[in-house]
Order: structure tokens, then sequence, then C-alpha cells
DNA sequence: CGCTCCTTTACGGTTTCCCGTAAAATCAAA
DNA sequence: TTTGATTTTACGGGAAACCGTAAAGGAGCG
């Protein structure tokens, strides 16, 4: 089992029970940070004092509180982190549900395994723990290989979520064409920006932009 | 002390460190649940048994599984609770920080005391647990006043709320004074109905319709 | 090169949204 | 009941969104 290992986790009660199921797993070193930016520090630290890390858990989502960081996500710290070291293995523990962001995980992200916080995941967890352990295969839940089936990811690109952010953060549509020639984002007509938007509002069933932007946030989409 | 409480919470890992600080406390009984109606069932036994719970600790959001369940949330719990037991105490542990919802906690349900789910949780759940032994008091962190000093909620009335969710389910602003017509929601004319939107977008500071879903959304309004 | 297929762009007409003004209705207090 | 303030409603004009059609541009292929 690995020996050494580091556990980024906000919440004080799910960071004494992960630590404590470690330790049922006879991990002698187990680390325990509630801040991105921490995470980053010790690694680095573990790095240049030749004793790296083997495995990383982390959460998806840390609360903002009074400390300013410069890592807010765990998103951010994976690949601030596989920049520095990229052989360490990345177990996600979170209760993030959504398809979309689950899945850019394993394909942007590449971790190693995927553990949804419920009702049953400590177990799930060490399940995962030993996978990770014993081979380089992905790893994750049954009930949760649905997502990678999920169409909407298949048939949404970056140019869509993209316009729906910039919809949503109050650009007009007859407006959006000058943000993206500024953004640089192509294409950027009037015309077909209108059309996206329209296909948009057509494949999620949408009445209207307001609808569609409704809808968005709603699948997590942004 | 307490000593009889019942905890609801879905997610193993909390319901585990939490019962562990119930432990420290020397609560005798602690009740452990993971669904909403399991929660109501202990508690309606626990009264014909005559020997009611004096406290309820519960999450507010609860994952949804293969399960079907009557009460799907720790306000519906709370709400029927106490139908059968007003006189339970009762504290929320979430992760919810939107000052709408918590602040409807004390007003509505009247809840005892509110703690939130973050990096110093568990020692302000025991001052939590001791406040509402000791007195009648409502409790909730000093860092969480603010919600109560919350502008938004004071200005946005129930009439806006329903406007912007039904702008949320793509009902066109033209159209809006027949689907409030329907419902009998007052007043309905095409010419008050625009001007209510109209001060919604400058009290968010929204360019648009579509803007002001988006932060209405983001602020959990809807 | 010429052909096809597909994407991008342009444009005009219709509907809806947006904004100001003003008239009607409601209500509270004198 | 009158007065004045506030809310609700009506309406008109300009802006943006919506929708269809068609032209222009590009990539691939014989």
């Amino acid at each position: 089992m690995f020996s050494k290992v580091l556990l980024a986790e906000d919440l004080d009660s799910i960071n004494i029970a992960v630590a404590t199921t470690l330790d049922e797993l006879n991990i002698v070193e187990v680390d325990n940070v509630k801040y991105c930016d921490d995470a980053m520090l010790k690694i680095k630290k573990a790095l240049q004092d030749n004793e790296p890390y083997q495995l990383l858990i982390t959460d998806l989502s840390f609360i903002e509180d009074f400390r300013p960081n410069q890592l807010n996500s765990g998103e951010e710290l994976i690949t601030a982190v596989k920049k520095i070291q990229p052989n360490i293995k990345v177990i996600v523990f979170s209760v993030e549900e959504k398809p979309v962001r689950i899945k850019s995980l394993f394909e942007n992200q590449n971790i190693n395994a995927f553990v949804l916080k419920g009702r049953n995941s400590l177990p799930e967890l060490k399940k995962a723990l030993k996978k990770v352990f014993e081979s380089d295969d992905k790893y994750i839940a049954a009930n949760l290989t649905y997502i990678f089936q999920d169409k909407i990811t298949h048939q949404i690109d970056d140019y869509d979520i993209q316009l729906i952010q910039h919809l949503a953060l109050g650009v007009a549509q007859d407006k959006m064409d000058i943000t993206f020639k500024k953004l640089g984002i192509e294409p950027n007509s009037k015309s077909t920006i209108e059309k996206r938007i329209g296909k948009l509002k057509d494949y999620f069933k949408a009445n209207n932009t307001v609808h569609l932007i409704a809808i968005a946030k709603d699948l997590g989409l942004i």
C-alpha cells in the first residue's frame, strides 16, 4: 500500500474521517491540509527533500475565507501539482456529480480515480486506494460509469461553453461579435453566433436565451 | 448536556466525524441516519415509546439515490418533525451559505442554531450544542451574522422571486402577463411586469435579462 | 481545376424586449 | 370627500433578439 499520502480537504469533519480511513489501511505517513496552496507547498517541499508523495487525495471545491489563495479548486491544484510532479497519482474525492466536470478530470487532468462522497463513500475510497496502488488503470465506481456515456459533453464543445458563459456574464448577443473578436475567438460574426445560440436552444429545448442560461446553470455547464 | 440526539446526515464521512464529536461531549444516546425518512421514523418511534429525542442535528441537502423518499431535504424534514414534536430542538449543520436559505431556516422553520460546515466546524458545532442546551436563544456563528443584515432578502419579495423563476423556466417577458393571470398572481399587466424586471436588473446591476437570471442562480435566489 | 459539401457570413423582416411618458387606479391621511 | 402620493396600466418608438434565405468562403477529392 502507499506509504506517503497527501490529503487536501477543507471540511474538517471529512478530513478527520478520511484520515482515520487511511490509518486503517496502514498508511504510515498521511499529511493533511485544508487549503490548496498548502497542498502545493507540501508537495514542493517533499520533492526538494527527495521524499515525494506517492498519492494526492483531493476535494474539488474549497470554501473561500479570509485567506487569499493562489489555487482555489481541486482542478487548479491538480494542474499545478502535475506540472512539478507529473508521476504523482491522484484520487479525487468529491460530492460533485456533474458528468461534464468529472469527465474532464479523467480526460484533461488525467486523474487515477474518482470517488463520490455519499452514504457509502469510505469503503469506496478504500477500494479506489487499492486499485490505484495496484495498477495504473483509471478507476471509477461502477454506478458512475454512466458519466462516460453522457451525450451532452459529446455534442457541446468549448466554443458553445464560451458562448454560454459570456451570455451569462451579460454580454448581449448583438455585441458578442465584438467581444469574440477582442478575445480572438472564432467564428465571430453576428450571424454565426446567432445560429449557434439557436442550435443550443434547440438542443436543450429552451424557449429563449434566458431559459437556455438557466438550463446551462442547472446542468453545471457553467 | 443532551442525552438523546438524532443525527441526520447522508455523507458517511461527516456522519462518523460528528458522531465522534458528540461522543466527546458525553452524549450517551446518539442515533444516526442517512435518509430523512429514516429520521422521521425514528422520531415517531421515540415519541410513541415516550422517550423523545431532545435534539435533531440535520444537514440540508441529501443526495438522491435508488431509494425513493418522502422527504428529500433538511427543510422538509424539519417541517415534518415539528408537526409531530414541536418542542424538539434543531441544529442545522450544512455547507449551505446562501443568506436567503439560512435566514428562512430561522424565520420560517424556527431552528435553534445553524453551523456552517467548514475548516473549523466541529468546534463550532460543540459550541452550538452547548448554547442550544443551555438556553432557548437562537445561535449562529459570529462570522455569519452578516446574513441578517443582508440587504437582498429585505428588498426582493416573493413576487420578484416568482417573476425570476418563471423567466428561468422559459416564459417570455411578453407572455408573462398571461401566465400570471392564469396563476392568479398580481399585478399582471405587461407594463408592470416589464418595470419590475427593469428594477431587478437595476438592483442587481444586470445588463439584460439573461444576465439577471445568471446572477439570481448564482445567489441561490432560485 | 472544377465539383461538392459544409461552415461562415450577410441581410431583411418579424417579434420581443427595452425605455420613457402619461393616464388610470388605489390608498392613506386630512 | 378631497388631496396627494404611490402603484398599476397603457402606449409608442427604438433596440435587440429571432428566423429564414441566400451568398461567400474553405476543405477535400477526382
